[in-house]
DNA sequence: TGTACATCAGTGAACGCGCGTTCACTGATGTAC
DNA sequence: TGTACATCAGTGAACGCGCGTTCACTGATGTAC
């Protein structure tokens, strides 16, 4: 049956939101088109009325999600809510970049521009927080930190060693504030 | 037929190679049994010969690949090899903590272990050698520096803008670098 | 404002396809004598 | 050393399954009068 535009618009948006859970949580590959469809709350039919493919959706969930990023804190804030072991146990809410970023190399054009489209904004972000609080070379620290963040957020998920993996969030942290108190 | 048991060894090798590979270059997901079979010159039936199941090749190859990584080199030669442009356009043939990392998450407790054993290995190395050439808390260093070279490998490869991708190499490395000198 | 009807968002059965896995078979290997 | 035969690594057809995608249909929406 029909619904309203305003519906209509709504259901994309639960989709979308969805499919940035799902994706974050167990991959693009291992999440189908119903799955998602069916956490939205409709039928796996309608999805080709919203998006031209599975790619399709792929795309416009890993820019959707990446845009959603912000970080107004101060970096040590940030830093500190980012490499917490809260954020390493809940990826389905937590970081796109950290969740996407591996697999963003085997996706179509459109997701790849759209991740480095997400990427400039962060490091552009990260500079300008850099720059207020007085560090010199922001930008090359940003991406810098940034990496070192993304880093080992995705290697402290990938070990099963609990005292291993907080060692490495721990340890990460310390090493980024030291680096930048020069 | 039969083959000897040089032979049968040899070929189970060949297989564990050619997955270390596809693997790194398409991901678990997308790279199939028969893919792994015909790569390695076999049929996909004899498969179950050499492994219980594809989960567990995938267990045993990530075991493989990270037992093989060695980094015998000055830190900053190290260095300066990892996170250069080519090392990120040849992922098939690279570091598989870069590859595997993120997908680990989502593997078996066999694969994950391997993932710890392999990293934990890593770190110890890289802690040899940085504090074999004067650095002060060799074991938060070697941490923070592998972070930042995985995570800045794993996003340049995931950006389809060859400056962006070059910069976030060329900084991330000169960060590290001036982070060690202090 | 009220009515008639064209539009179209959502439904659910169906499709072709490739996957992981199984299994009866083949024929070279390697052992027992 | 030579022969007979049991073993078993590799082959390739076949399986059941879940996937992305299509499509005829339904019925509420929203427009024309």
């Amino acid at each position: 049956m029909k619904v309203s535009r305003e519906q209509m618009a709504e259901n994309r948006g639960r989709i979308l939101t969805e499919a940035a859970r799902l994706f974050r949580d167990k991959g693009f590959d291992a999440v189908s088109v119903a799955e998602v469809m069916k956490a939205a709350g409709l039928t796996h039919g309608g999805f080709y009325g919203h998006f031209a493919s599975k790619d399709d959706l792929i795309a416009q969930t890993v820019a959707h999600a990446l845009a959603d990023d912000q970080n107004t804190d101060s970096f040590d804030a940030f830093l500190g809510a980012y490499l917490s072991p809260s954020h390493r146990d809940a990826p389905a809410s937590g970081c796109p970049t950290a969740a996407f970023a591996s697999d963003a190399r085997r996706q179509t054009p459109e997701a790849r521009a759209a991740m480095a489209a997400g990427l400039a904004a962060q490091i552009a972000r990260l500079t300008a927080t850099l720059k207020g609080e007085g560090v010199r070379d922001a930008r090359g620290a940003a991406i810098g930190c940034w990496s070192a963040a993304v880093g080992a957020m995705i290697i402290a998920r990938a070990v099963d060693d609990p005292a291993l993996s907080d060692e490495i969030l721990a340890q990460t942290k310390a090493w980024i504030s030291a680096s930048l108190k020069v």
